[in-house]
DNA sequence: TATGAATGAGAGTTCATTCAT
DNA sequence: GATGAATGAACTCTCATTCAT
């Protein structure tokens, strides 16, 4: 009984990624949504509250979820630049693997008000916060310049990726991404690297 | 004649920029936009032809005034470096400046389908070709290492600056942008620096 | 244009009253209203906040004209159980008159809980101290008996008229509604009389 | 088996009476009578066809009681005076000891468009049946003028009481309903007495 | 018997857009 | 050019009712 509540649950979480990637969020019906998992749109609020419910749902679990595959994937490095290398690494084949999800994450993510001021916020500071341990302990390691302003580099490499991934998205995804990602490697490890 | 409908079409630019950055554009409501220009809403169908017109409008024009007010000021400088640190302090302060802008620009930029078709992509498009030709001066004059990825670079410095002040925004704008900005010249310089 | 504007809530205020006595309140669709006033629906909503909004105009404005028109006619008579008289066949005259109206006020007035705490007591109780009125000044002229509970006197008188009326209304018209007019007359006069 | 049965449709008799007493018909959720009943909603239609029969049966099968007992009560008195007096008596103490039985029976019994025009009329009817059979009692005993219309007395005496309950309802029970009760003795008394 | 997940008809309401004045 | 009354498509959300378990 519990599996299946879930499941449908998640039927739904993943219609609507889908729909609110398709449309936006605004021109997303929860008929759609609901259609796309299979239920009568009556259903989907008995597990969500508004649609905008669900747009907060989906960014809570669905980037808590990216987040900690990501920081997996990253624990296996054993110095600052080569986690952060990994970092971007992982972060740009995900738009490849997952774009639905990322799409919604970068393009839909700021669009409601509520969601901006809740959750999306804190889920992105979070992210960033732990791009900023990997700095700090490039820092005591050496291999970062003591001097860097973590707030910034963390905000700017997040930004990067989503701007990286923004335009490849909007221009149809016609050139290869991994390249740009060990472009986009270089450029910041470039720019934080403690030079001797 | 000319005069008089060039400004009423102003006002209601103007206005559209005010609560397209105030309640985002799908929760503008037109009338809200005439009421603060002063006019009656039909009155704004007479410069428009929908309310996504005026969003493409506003990015049309007052993304070109932005772009050439930077660059002109850029200009001033007299190598890539230079400009390119004027360039990301230029932009952040219009962010100060002109918040409601470039709120606009940031957040709500993204929301409609079409408009991200027709012009937004092509307006940051043609900023980034700009960003790109400082950066091929640079690599001309020495300044720049030669193998970098232009597309990636300017995309990542337009992102960066992006993200910035998007979280300056939304963090309720307590903390200093210009200390942002010199953080920022200086990841962004070092990474892309052709070193000896 | 403002005679217009009058015109046309005037007509859906009507229609409201048709459709509210036909369907009761919670049955009658705005549309349906529109419809019979020969509106789109969305025009009700330039006159009206909500349906419900709806019903407490009908009451304030109706229940209003139906007083005074019911107290000018009384106003006639020169004394209180002539008053009293007059006051009873003419409410039972609208009753035949106006049945629409006249249902709405006896049987819907009661329905929407944010109604009655608003006007609808208030429009009663205003109707029932008329009533007091006249039952004191039939105490001054000696035709009341001084002892009596005027409060009491007027609610009963009141809703009297209105189990009478109801009670027709819902037994199909198939009697007099005059001659209960005279047995309620003899009833409650015989009831309130000061006796030698 | 029967009997449990019996209990649980008693159960959930009595919750919808406190729940359609409380939000008015309407606006009352099968839901919230089940939740009142500690049964699942599903329950509720093993007992009741659909929402609208619980109304109904709340009022076939109260309203009954209530009658019945109000005739028992009735009947210890031993001429038509003093069970007319009785009769007013209890049924506005039962205001006051059952007060969201009365409650819905005054404010709620005129909701539903099937429900007035099935049992609801039958009801009151054979109410003021009754009371006709005192009348005409006191016809007989002489204590009750023989040129009554008994139609009109009995609804005019169901409907002040009524209306004398509903006005105490509405006003919040501020003052003594007893001391009315005596008032609308008198008052409804002298109305019909036999005057030599 | 009892449950409660699922349904889906249906309503109120909003607001971009039109057009007669 | 300017107005703002009128429109009606379209949407979100509710809740009585059903039915598989």
């Amino acid at each position: 009984m519990n599996i299946k509540k879930g499941e449908k649950r998640q039927q739904i979480l993943d219609s609507a990624v889908a729909v609110f990637a398709e449309k936006g969020f605004y021109n997303a019906k929860v008929t759609d949504i609901a259609h796309k998992a299979g239920v009568a749109h009556g259903t989907v609020y008995l597990y969500f509250q508004t649609k905008e419910d669900i747009l907060i749902q989906i960014f809570e679990e669905k980037f808590e979820e990216l987040v900690s595959y990501i920081f997996m994937e990253v624990g296996v490095e054993h110095n600052a630049l080569a986690k952060l290398r990994r970092l971007i690494l992982i972060q740009l084949q995900m738009v490849e693997t997952n774009p639905e999800l990322t799409e919604l994450m970068l393009l839909e993510a700021r669009q409601s008000s509520k969601f901006i001021l809740s959750s999306a916020i804190s889920k992105i500071g979070d992210y960033c916060d732990k791009i900023e341990g990997i700095l700090k302990e490039g820092i005591e390691e050496g291999l970062v310049r003591p001097d860097l302003d973590l707030t910034v580099a963390s905000t700017m490499l997040y930004s990067g990726i989503e701007g990286i991934a923004t335009r490849w998205m909007l221009e149809n995804k016609h050139y290869n991404l991994n390249l740009c990602a060990e472009q986009l490697i270089q450029l910041f490890i470039g720019g934080i690297r403690n030079l001797p």
